[in-house]
RNA sequence: GGGCCGGUAGCUCAGCCUGGAAGAGCGCUCGGUUGGCAUCCGAGAGGUCCCGGGUUCAAAUCCCGGCCGGUCCA
């Protein structure tokens, strides 16, 4: 799209003598404050940053993080603790990808203010686009890496900064802080989209890299057009890590993050470094090469080659191992983040984003040859970055734990998947791009292993280089991020929600003892009713809508069901409501009262988890019901019978510990400095300043909307009924609270005592005799067995006595009263096993016709058969046996069959 | 959330396309061979062909639905 100049022409470019020009090869604009010809970014402009001086020492990206944090302080901007890498608060985004995420949509949207204004944060983030363009980009690009972002929320009437101010702080901070010549700096225009939001934006570019951008969100994207929007925000992104290696006068960007940890790698993963002339000539064009084009990235290594007088299969063979040292430096600290903020590796969701990166490290230590597990080098990551992320060493146990069980989920689905190559193998001696396609998409063999086993039964792959592409077009139709699980509520409620609009006070928040209450009814519309305010619980947020009473006028409805939109609460009667000045409400509390234990019961159960499991233990779903409550945990491997008691023992603990529960109303940023992103248990929180806070101190706080009992004790106890895996890395706990316990425990008494009753034994000796009917069940089964084979001789025998010869053989027939197929065929199989040419047909009656089972040394059974339908016989099989079924009388059918093999015998 | 693959003996799987008397290897039991062994030879036990429905004279096999597992993509 074409910008109008406008929108980046500044005040400050004229006062410090920067003058617009426009890229050779690109075409694009950019500001400098001398002449140059081309943008200053690659590939326009060749890497060449470590050669501008600057007057800082290298630093290490935590005096980067500290540096720029400062920097902002001390310009007004409030430093704000960095936030999980997994994005929680939001619907449509997995992972933290930059720091304006943090603050998206609620602060975006204007619907909750920000924490601070202006502010400054340093953002850990992941992206995994770039997945396949780690390490031959030599640090470019990188899956994890921390955005420094300084950010103002201009409102229509509250402006903080804008342009101006943005442009003079990032060139203040490059020149004065970090000590780069102005000269250097290059503010190159473009234009950012992304989330719905877009704007113009400035690439700060030095020595070819793209420092920082600082983007001006002006716009919401609608139907593909731009709509100005009333907030106006900066937007501002800083690389640290690139900072980091600028600044290092380091040839890759791992070099300038890791230092020693490179080494170490290396030397674990036993590559050998390669030498500086390679690197440096590496690090000259990193910058061109476009990592999807297989065409620059031979032309990359021969360059390389050349310039330092090597032979390419050499300088080929070493570079590859080594930007696999670089991709498992990059991957292990990734997945460290990933699994440190509690993701829990899966085959959905942002859990699988976590197997993925771990796929790819396994494959990295396999192809490597590398005789180390995948947590060794994550431990070394933790113990790296154990300042900087404090939450690594806090949840070091789990994050080995998962990697190793990753590890071995991984190994088994290799040596599944060898298995099937070599099957295909000993098939086809070929393996084609369907099947390549097939064994990575159904079976998770990545080709490049494929091509590996082939080529040991000495069959050659080639992996095509537009393998994923084709991939692709595999999942073409991407269907959109799961939508929010909304409860369905009717069109009518929603319409008369709106047309009130008015919030109903919600009594059940302030009161949820109250069982009774006045209330004046607002609106209506056939069974529908609004009040001005309600004892009824809405369905929401997993618990159950309350049920009651409502009396007016005269009249007594009953309470089906409760819906809330926005904060409009509407009641379903079981007729019509008659208008009336005045309502008298009753709920049925026997069932809130146990909704309410049984949700302030999952709270406690949840703590419970994640005390015995670990901090990766979150809310995956619940539900509460009078009669049960379901907890779905997170959790990487299947629960033991142990620790699903230490878990009952500990929820137990906390209801004697008589803890009194608090719910109040707190302003979100307010709840979420004091008590921290784990309040989001039941999913991101709705768009709102304010949220209701349940709080059971010292054990559990969680942003929710429910009822809950006063204290712990109320609860009574907590009984597990029952525990199952829903989906990988997913368990599922049942519950029982209270009162309603007795009632499950009745429940299963019953069952108890009617099984024992039908057995005639008493309850504790039920396993004793179910294992012994099943002895006997076995035993009978012989017995009938050997009768069977025994009742077949003797049948056999009979038949032998009656025996007739067709066609120089002997027939054998017989009409067995039993109507038993298993009979027939076994007497058919023993004869035919018995010397010399025979024919034998066995009748027994089947539904009141005639099962046909014959088999024969010499004819064609199945040629018979078929000449034999018009006559009734419905049968087929191999020449040799077959089966079937006949109406009318057996011995015509007998007949039928024999001259019809009479005829076959003359006819040979 | 969606696509794809799979569920047959304790384990790994063949059989399914093209319906017709349930198989192999390993393991197990017993016997023999051996100084000994994860040796060799022989015999044997072991099955809800995941569940339910349909088509058919006949279903492990074909069709529909479900459950479970795997995998890829969002």
């Amino acid at each position: 799209m074409s910008v109008p100049e406008s929108e980046y022409r500044l005040r400050f470019f004229a006062e410090e003598g920067f003058e617009r020009r426009r890229c050779r090869v690109c075409g694009s604009y950019f500001w400098s404050k001398t002449p140059r010809d081309t943008c200053n970014d690659a590939p326009c402009t060749r890497y060449r940053f470590w050669e501008v001086d600057r007057s800082k020492p290298p630093l290490s990206v935590r005096e980067t993080r500290s540096l720029f944090k400062e920097f902002f302080r001390r310009h007004g901007h409030k430093p704000i603790p960095p936030r999980p890498v997994v994005a929680r608060w939001r619907r449509d985004l997995y992972l933290t990808i930059a720091s304006i995420i943090v603050f998206q949509p609620h602060v975006t949207s204007g619907r909750v203010p920000p924490p601070a204004n202006p502010l400054v944060i340093v953002q850990p983030s992941i992206r995994l686009e770039d997945i396949d363009n780690v390490g031959i980009t030599l640090g470019r690009h990188l899956t994890s890496f921390e955005m420094g972002g300084h950010h103002a929320f201009n409102y229509p009437d509250r402006k903080v900064y804008w342009k101006e101010e943005t442009v003079r702080y990032a060139y203040e901070f490059f020149t004065k802080e970090l000590g780069i010549p102005p000269e250097e700096i290059v503010f190159k225009e473009s234009w950012w989209e992304g989330g719905g939001n877009a704007g113009p934006c400035f690439e700060v570019t030095v020595g070819g890299l793209e420092l920082a951008t600082l983007v001006f969100m002006k716009y919401r994207v609608v139907d593909g057009g731009y709509e100005e929007q009333p907030i106006k925000i900066v937007d501002t992104g800083y690389g640290i890590e690139r900072i980091t290696w600028m600044l290092s006068k380091k040839p890759t960007a791992l070099h300038a993050i890791y230092g020693p940890l490179l080494h170490r790698f290396h030397d674990i993963l036993g590559v050998e470094e390669p030498p500086e002339d390679i690197l440096w000539v590496a690090a000259r064009d990193a910058g061109n090469i476009d990592p999807d084009d297989p065409e620059t990235v031979k032309r990359y290594i021969e360059t390389m080659a050349r310039e330092t007088g090597n032979p390419v299969e050499k300088v080929e063979a070493l570079m590859r191992r080594v930007w696999d040292v670089y991709r498992a430096l990059d991957y292990t600290r990734t997945l460290a983040l990933m699994l440190g903020d509690g993701i829990v590796p899966s085959n959905t969701g942002e859990g699988y984003l976590a197997r993925l990166v771990a796929r790819r490290i396994f494959r990295i230590l396999d192809r490597l040859g590398a005789a180390v597990d995948a947590a060794d080098l994550v431990r070394l990551q933790i113990d790296y970055w154990s300042q900087d992320y404090p939450q690594l060493t806090r949840n070091k146990d789990y994050i080995i734990d998962a990697v190793l069980t990753e590890e071995e989920r991984y190994r088994k689905t290799i040596a599944r998947a060898a298995r099937l190559v070599e099957r295909l193998l000993r098939r086809r001696k070929k393996i084609t791009l369907e099947d390549l396609l097939q064994l990575y998409d159904s079976h998770g063999a990545p080709p490049d292993l494929v091509a590996e086993i082939a080529a040991k039964h000495g069959v050659k792959v080639e992996v095509p280089p537009n393998f994923y592409a084709e991939l692709a077009k595999r999942h073409q139709a991407p269907t959109r991020l799961a939508k929010p699980p909304e409860e369905k509520k009717p069109r009518e409620v929603v319409e008369l929600a709106e047309k009130v609009g008015k919030p109903t006070k919600p009594l059940y928040h302030a009161e949820p003892y109250t069982r009774r209450a006045e209330a004046k009814p607002l609106a209506w519309h056939g069974n529908l009713l609004v009040l001005d305010q309600t004892i009824f619980y809405p369905l929401g947020g997993g618990q159950l809508h309350d049920t009651g009473e409502i009396r007016a006028c005269g009249e007594k409805y009953r309470v089906k069901a409760v819906y809330k939109h926005e904060d409009v609460v509407v009641h379903v009667l079981d007729k019509p409501f008659k208008p009336c000045e005045k309502a008298t409400l009753e709920i049925d509390w026997e069932r809130r009262y146990k909704l309410m234990r049984h949700h302030t019961a999952v709270h406690i159960l949840l703590a419970a988890a994640r005390r015995i499991l670990g901090n990766h233990v979150w809310q995956a779903g619940a539900e509460k019901t009078p009669e049960k409550a379901r907890l779905d945990i997170t959790h990487h491997k299947p629960l033991t019978r142990d620790l699903v008691k230490r878990i009952e023992e500990e929820a137990n603990r906390i209801i004697d510990e008589r803890i009194p529960v608090k719910t109040m109303m707190m302003d979100r940023n307010a709840a979420e400095e004091k008590y921290g992103f784990t309040l989001y248990q039941g999913g991101p929180p709705p768009l709102s300043r304010w949220i209701r806070i349940v709080e059971i101190p010292g054990v559990d706080t969680e942003a929710c909307y429910g009822t809950h009992v006063a204290n712990t004790g109320e609860v009574g106890a907590i009984k597990i009924i029952n525990t199952e895996r829903i989906q990988d890395g997913v368990v599922r706990l049942e519950i029982t609270a209270a009162t309603q316990t007795a009632k499950t425990a009745t429940k299963l008494e019953d069952i108890l005592h009617d099984a024992a009753s039908r057995l005639g034994a008493g309850i504790e000796e039920l396993p004793a005799r179910i294992e012994k009917l099943k002895k006997q069940l076995e035993e009978a089964k012989k017995k009938t067995a050997r009768l069977q084979s025994l009742l077949a001789e003797h049948i056999i025998r009979e038949m032998e006595e009656k025996a007739e010869t067709l066609c120089g053989a002997k027939l054998y027939t017989t009409i067995l009263p039993l109507g038993d197929r298993e009979l027939a065929r076994l007497i058919s199989l023993k004869l035919s096993e018995k010397p010399g040419d025979k024919t034998a047909v066995i009748l027994t009656p089947l539904n009141g016709k005639y099962y046909i089972e014959a088999s024969t040394t010499k004819l064609d059974l199945a040629k018979a058969a078929r000449n034999l339908r018009s006559k009734g016989v419905k049968a087929g099989g191999k020449p040799n046996h077959i089966t079937g079924v006949a109406e009318g009388q057996p011995e015509e059918i007998i007949k039928a069959f024999k001259e019809e093999l009479e005829k076959q015998c003359a006819e040979n």
